[in-house]
DNA sequence: ATAATTTATACTCATTTAGAGTATAATGCA
DNA sequence: TGCATTATACTCTAAATGAGTATAAATTAT
């Protein structure tokens, strides 16, 4: 390729974009600007090291909390006639939750945009978008089985950036209602500018996968934590309830955590002992599982 | 951060970098230009709709195959002293080998460039290695450890890049002679300019994982093939033997084949059946497995 | 004070999945 | 015809998973 003569290779303007997420009480937050309409960017800086250090350094000045785990999510380039041309670099970082210092800043709940992503309490919500995406599934073949693998039975909470398409292809999503004009009432939640409701939606399928093999829950928490205050913490990035006593079983045989000796005192119910996330386990264990009949 | 001030913004150029990745005999092979040296590159063109569209455009027209799958590997800021600031983007492409059309295009085996990440022999190359990095692991605590963990016994053959990442920084790849005055003898294997190498390392530990929750595979096969090639195209890339009757029962219960109802012959042994992919399930299934104990 | 409530923690049991090995079938080739 | 070679079909055991129940130790209400 290298030999191919370049058509253009114009000079173009390079974005980065931050979703930065906390746990805080039970409820996955993200960091917002322009009163939740956007995610927080700029553009890249000279002095910076790298794309990544660039990040970091910036958000740990802007939220007086360090990143405790920074994740590139996709770089694409902008299109829209509205919009320069130019490129987007997307990071997904964890963090806990600090008053914003950035002026227009705001912490808001990730599922007041993807309301039908949390299926802690019933998965109703979804249900119901999948009715409603059923009327749109009789234009044609093989929608209806598309909205049904995704909405219906077999739920899987990885799959969020699928049903958010599926939803703008369906006309749902106010982003979307300028492109096919619809009369329809829209999928409830809120919206963002430009795409960066898709972003969002690409860093909860990320951190959804993740948490699963790399032990990254821990930078959502404080250093001393329960077992319960851990089960939550993965129930709302998940957006599912957990099974507890196998959800401890798990983590207990993983040697994830070990016993700080202290307990909790002053709350309701038996006290519970506090744990603390053994460090060693990083250098260890790089990735967990193989899921492949290897000969030994 | 919208609202700080750019300490600069100065325009950058942008770069496409893709690691092709083909089967054939046996043998996962890679798309390279420089006899070698380097993986096949060039500057983002206008014309192309999206950066993956640019890509899958580019190769289809220099390969002769299109490209079945496409996937962003890691977006950087090159910044060594000698080169023009600007970003790479660099991307995994899966094909089956075609005569390279492209002048100075070459197809290499992907173990000449990693020798110790092939273990479907011995693991005689990873143990010869974990010694000599024992030399170099006196020099500081934790180094054992972390050598140990990555080239011991459990192996796990997802971990490339960190192992890729370990040896340079113990100064056995030529790539990094320059920064560290090493004597010692170097690891085996090719070297590549710049940091092609680390990104095949990215691009080599993205596919062993892929492969193994998305069927990914079937790109690299014919349409037709038996259940030992399937078998032996996953060996090939995730550098290990895997045991034949599970291998197979895995397959069958996933039902992502099907049979055709033909046979190979003209072989030596039994005739094996020929399989083909079942389309239904890119469709059905987005993603395979959960590991939460989710309440049902 | 005592009972009720709440939360934590410890087990049990059935089912499924994974790891390893063995046996039989159908070809080509000497 | 018999041997080497590859395909395919089972069996057995151990481990992991899904679901549920029982007991312990605190706070809160009566």
């Amino acid at each position: 390729m290298r030999d191919t003569a370049p058509m253009s290779d114009s000079p173009l303007q390079v974005e980065l974009i931050a979703v930065l997420v906390a746990v805080t009480g039970g409820e996955p937050r993200v960091l917002t600007i322009q009163d939740g309409l956007a995610l927080p960017s700029g553009p890249l800086q000279t002095g910076h090291r790298s794309l990544q250090a660039g990040l970091s350094a910036w958000v740990g000045r802007q939220t007086s909390h360090k990143l405790g785990y920074v994740e590139q999510l996709y770089t694409f380039a902008g299109q829209s006639l509205s919009e320069a041309r130019g490129i987007s670099i997307s990071y997904l970082g964890l963090t806990r939750e600090a008053p914003a210092h950035l002026s227009g800043a705001l912490w808001r709940g990730w599922y007041e945009y993807f309301p039908w992503e949390d299926r802690r309490q019933t998965g109703a919500l979804g249900a119901a978008l999948a009715a409603r995406l059923a009327g749109w599934a009789k234009g044609a073949a093989g929608r209806m089985a598309r909205a049904e693998g995704l909405f219906g039975a077999g739920w899987n909470e990885e799959l969020v950036l699928p049903r958010y398409e599926l939803l703008w292809e369906a006309g749902l999503l106010p982003e979307a209602a300028r492109h096919h004009q619809t009369t329809a009432p829209l999928a409830p939640g809120l919206e963002m500018t430009h795409d960066h409701r898709r972003i969002l939606a690409t860093a909860m399928a990320r951190l959804r996968a993740k948490i699963k093999y790399r032990p990254v829950v821990f930078e959502l928490l404080d250093q001393d934590f329960t077992l319960l205050e851990l089960q939550q913490t993965m129930e709302a990035i998940a957006g599912a309830r957990l099974h507890k006593p196998n959800f401890r079983r798990l983590i207990e045989q993983q040697e994830l955590v070990e016993e700080t000796g202290r307990t909790t005192q002053g709350q309701a119910g038996r006290p519970a002992k506090l744990f603390r996330f053994r460090p060693a386990v990083l250098a260890e264990r790089g990735i967990a599982g193989t899921k492949l009949p290897l000969t030994r």
